[in-house]
DNA sequence: TTTGTCTGGACAAAACTAGGACAAAATTGT
DNA sequence: ACAATTTTGTCCTAGTTTTGTCCAGACAAA
């Protein structure tokens, strides 16, 4: 959606100067000129006066080397790269590192990966600190800026998650009044919804219905979900939260959808949670998978697993069986 | 001198002298003659015995420009730029700096072209019918091409505003079903979330809290206004939906905004709205003017003049308001 | 008179370049 | 598991370009 440029339109023209591609990409000065001086990684054009000149290629270039160094790389392997080879790369790694890397981070000792564990932690403590007096230019600078150190799926995973469970558990420990809550929240909306734009589109990509039962008014979480989706090729049909069973059903149909996602966080312990469900799932063609995540999951394992949804404990398991029962899709329609 | 420099309606007359220019875009008085003499970064006037006389508009090209070499450009490069062209430049780095993954805003700056008044009425009618069809692409396609037709305040009122109207009644004569009302709604969100990014901060505007009160759960409106009151140089600071008179004062004091505006559309008749906006007005500051707006309105007139509230009919209305209200604020701190 | 702006030029700080040194981190070999 | 080796990020020097500030003498405005 958006209309979005693709790769081709790419500017390859040059005319960034090494400071504006080092504040883009995060990387040092020092290190994209080692870069280009070891591995002839960019080679920028220059200027009458030998001064570098980068094209929105270079940055692209760049910054995906970035991520996939940090995915585990090394730079040898990736320098030589195209831009179009580095994206496959690097999205290849990203459907599996946070998952690796985060149980490893539990007992594995320093020298698995740089950032992650204690730098995620420092992030959402300043970003608590933002919201906490209300300065939101810098609450949404550190949004951006924490998106270009990961991946999108590991970012979702290690930052905003943890990120709005600890403002939810602020307010109520009236560590943050609701007005800090209200503003955090309203701008997550913001920013999360900006992350479906992400990627491109190409039209054949399978539909999603993705959306929050009716009673459970908090969409962040399935909101979190569609930008996931939209990495792995997935279409999110994102429908806000609150829907009726009716017509999360009537919106599949329509839409010609192959799964519905659903996401309940609060409250609870609604009795509508087990109704809505029951009845999403008797309407619904039963070829049609549903996945139920979010934190008031556990709740109703029981009935989950009698009405035979699926239930991934994490964001990327999430992720792993929508690709997998994409997969297992595919190859029976070619079959 | 009458106008601060009101984004959207800047004027060519030449008459500041070079002392309130500095001022104003945080250079100093030699560097702008430098930039001058080396760069042609601007060519003020000239009064009959030579001194410098600058425009509002050559102030705008200077701020931008102070902001362009912050994010890395060389003066060289951003010095023949037009003034529409440096704001995509800005606006391209001081927001999608690190966020940009694949894509480039097709974005063009709300106050490029004013002309072409097409029947707004064809682009809604298209709209609803991509909602109808849950055509999720084609209907942010034709939000996005909308939008470059004219600048943003009146698409806000001459497009989004009726849209919305349209989709509440067609959802409630069922001409639509809840989940395309749903489905549209949520985009809408992300669609107006993402537009008060369009403008660049230096950190010196004034802020306004936008909220709606308790009860009134539709946020779109509000979000409208942060939308709009952004490109005239206010700095929102959004709260989202269902906000208590409490919260709001405290969010106002913290953040040190100089005005309030709230958005009432749904329930008109809640009670709640009498309350709330009483005790909003007693706790807050004299000083702070408080701006009501939205479809309920209407319902309690009599109620807002008795507390002295100010309730502009229109969008534009309430965009009046504010740049007066700002212009004679900003007198008074000079004076 | 006093203060501010003008022109033109001088000067110094900041930023960039090329080449290389160095140590920490990661990988490999034994 | 330990040592040797390679990879990689950072830093240093010295020379160039770019950019911000300052000065002097003349004139204009308050």
């Amino acid at each position: 959606m958006a209309t979005l440029e693709t790769i081709s339109s790419i500017d390859t023209a040059a005319r960034h100067p090494i400071r504006l591609v080092a504040n883009r990409t995060g990387l040092t000065v020092d290190l994209i000129r080692a870069w280009e001086k070891r591995y002839h990684v960019v080679d920028p054009a220059r200027s009458d006066t030998k001064r570098r000149l980068y094209s929105d290629y270079d940055i692209e270039r760049l910054r995906l080397i970035r991520i996939a160094k940090q995915n585990g790389r090394r730079l040898v392997d990736v320098a030589p790269l195209t831009l179009e080879e580095l994206r496959d790369v690097v999205s290849e790694d990203s459907r599996y590192d946070s998952i690796t890397d985060n149980q490893a981070e539990v007992y594995r000792p320093s020298w698995t990966s740089p950032l992650e564990a204690t730098d995620a932690q420092d992030d959402i403590d300043a970003m608590l600190f933002a919201i906490q007096t209300m300065d939101q230019h810098r609450f949404d600078q550190l949004l951006q800026e924490g998106l270009v150190k990961q991946s999108l799926p590991s970012y979702l995973e290690t930052v905003i998650g943890p990120l709005l469970r600890e403002i939810g558990e602020s307010t109520r420990l009236g560590k943050l009044r609701i007005a800090h809550e209200h503003m955090a929240t309203a701008h997550l909306r913001t920013f999360i919804g900006a992350l479906r734009f992400r990627e491109t589109y190409t039209g054949g990509e399978p539909k999603i219905v993705i959306t929050t039962p009716t009673g459970q008014l908090h969409e962040l979480g399935a909101l979190m979900i569609a930008a996931l989706v939209s990495v792995d090729g997935w279409l999110p049909v994102y429908l806000g939260p609150n829907t009726p069973a009716d017509e999360i059903v009537a919106c599949t149909n329509q839409s010609g959808a192959r799964a519905v996602s659903l996401s309940l966080t609060y409250p609870a312990d609604d009795p509508r949670i087990a109704t809505e469900l029951t009845r999403l799932r008797s309407q619904l063609d039963g070829k049609i998978p549903v996945f139920v995540g979010g934190a008031a999951t556990a709740h109703h394992q029981e009935l989950i697993s009698r009405l035979g949804l699926e239930s991934p404990p994490t964001l990327n398991g999430l992720r792993h069986s929508l690709n997998a029962f994409r997969d297992r899709q595919f190859k029976e329609q070619t079959a």
